[in-house]
RNA sequence: GGAGAGAUGGCCGAGAGGCUGAAGGCGCUCCCCUGCUAAGGGAGUAUGGGGUUUAUAGCUCCAUCGAGGGUUCGAAUCCCUCUCUCUCCGCCA
């Protein structure tokens, strides 16, 4: 959530900035709501004051033991003035919010103007895609002749987008996981956390995904509660923060977390419905930074850095994509995506997006911290991205180390994971 | 699933319709005292929002004692619903 005085005070100004993601803010009825609220505030507070203020000399009255009834005659339409201000208040705060709860985050300074993914910047590439002296296949066809895909089981099991793994290639699916997490907790100082794969609405309010993208995500049907599956380790490990306030020296708060995430692909039919590239389940292993405001541009480089160095360790060419501010999502800054280069597609492909949220989750979550320079709370910054998505990163091992006879050479990094076996 | 008990500030803990945003203690911060250490004395110490202000500060008002409703002139205190925690029994990876 943006700053409800940006609207008052700088109206036109936040108009213009969302204007550059193709949203249109009314302003007029934000101005028209926002008139209204502060009469309901002021007027409400008044008669709250007024009764308080009779209240306490009743009491005083009564203890004293003078007659009470002249005041108990004056405050008696007092009760239903009120009510009735305080039910004007509350339809015009419900309105508001829930506007404002809908309303995305203003795009960064640094990111480019543009309306879709074709507007995107490439910031810069790392490694040379390998050159075939065979006609290099893709993970469906390498993953299924070498039996450790099985995609018509996961249709029997379940249903489309899904897939299920055996042996070998089950095994270097885990071992990506256990590689990552090592990686990022003991080279890049994250501290791993495990934490719940189904969470509330609270917690999906508090990182963006509702109220707006509700139909984004799995929804478990139970009459007592509304439990979702979560879409990213992203919900569960910064709504760790919420609700709180942290010290100085508690930033920056960064963890690494493994979760399978859940997501609906409502919207997505017909696309990449071969292979694990877009699948309703799938595995990543996530990185959340929360920090000090003026930190937050910076550690979405570092972050992003470090999820760079997993493909760098794997060997495994990649470029950086700045997305252009079409292109970002609802509760984000800036967007950096990691796209690798596969072999059976013949072109580059997201397996990393890092963001910088500044306060609009931190405002949601109320996650603060202790400024000592004001002594006062302020709001965090929350940064993160994929360190990386486990089930693209399969699809490019397999694709990128395949060789001629159709087996697969397992990359130098992942050697202490696998148990001896080189090639699949 | 059955039977009970509970939820108050950073923590412990009083409070049982009015002067309680909340005693007392601990912790923390600042000051004084003490040649180290220990001890002692004093002051301060919740969060959010509104108004005022160019903006801070200040001033002022409102809200908040798990959450939401209700009763009342007035609710931390009474009533209802919900959530969570704890204890015992049952079941269970």
């Amino acid at each position: 959530m943006l700053d409800p005085k940006r609207f008052r005070d700088d109206l036109e100004d936040t108009a213009r900035q969302l204007a550059r993601r193709g949203v249109s803010l009314d302003t007029t009825l934000m101005n028209n709501l926002e008139s209204r609220r502060k009469a309901a505030q002021m007027t409400t507070q008044e008669l709250q004051s007024e009764r308080n203020a009779r209240s306490k000399a009743i009491g005083k009255a009564k203890t004293s033991g003078e007659d009470i009834q002249p005041i108990l005659d004056e405050v008696s339409d007092l009760g239903d003035k009120l009510k009735a201000a305080e039910q004007r208040l509350n339809e015009v705060q419900g309105e508001l919010s829930a506007l404002l709860m809908s309303i995305p985050n203003i795009p960064h300074g640094s990111v480019p103007d543009g309306a879709n993914e074709d507007d995107n910047v490439e910031i810069r590439r790392w490694g040379e895609p390998r050159e075939f002296d065979f006609e290099p296949r893709d993970h469906v066809d390498l993953g299924v002749d070498n039996g450790g895909m099985d995609f018509d089981a996961a249709v029997k099991i379940t249903g489309s987008r899904f897939v299920t793994m055996n042996g070998s290639i089950a095994r270097l699916h885990r071992a990506l996981i256990q590689f990552m997490l090592d990686l990022h907790s003991s080279e890049h100082g994250y501290t791993e956390v495990y934490v719940p794969y189904i969470v509330n609405a609270d917690s999906l309010r508090g990182t963006g995904q509702l109220p707006k993208f509700e139909e984004d995500l799995f929804a478990l049907a139970n009459e007592e509660h509304s439990y979702y599956l979560i879409p990213t380790a992203e919900v569960p490990v910064t709504n760790l923060v919420r609700d709180s306030i942290l010290e100085a020296d508690d930033l920056p708060l960064k963890r690494v977390c493994h979760t399978p995430c859940f997501r609906s692909e409502a919207g997505s039919y017909g696309k990449d419905t071969r292979g694990m590239i877009r699948q309703h389940q799938f595995e990543k292993v996530e990185l959340v930074q929360v920090v000090k405001p003026d930190e937050s541009m910076t550690a979405l480089d570092e972050l992003t850095g470090h999820a760079e160095r997993v493909l760098q360790l794997l060997e495994l060419p990649y470029r950086v994509v700045n997305l252009c501010a079409g292109d970002i999502g609802f509760a984000a800054q800036k967007t950096l995506d990691l796209e690798v280069w596969l072999p059976g597609q013949g072109k580059y492909r997201e397996i990393s997006s890092c963001s910088v949220f500044g306060d609009f989750q931190a405002r949601r979550l109320k996650a603060r911290w202790r400024n000592p320079d004001s002594k006062r709370p302020e709001l965090v910054h929350t940064v993160n991205g994929s360190g990386l998505a486990i089930g693209r990163t399969l699809v490019a091992v397999l694709e990128n180390y395949q060789n001629a006879d159709g087996t697969i050479s397992i990359p130098t990094a992942l050697d202490s994971y696998m148990g001896g076996i080189t090639t699949l």
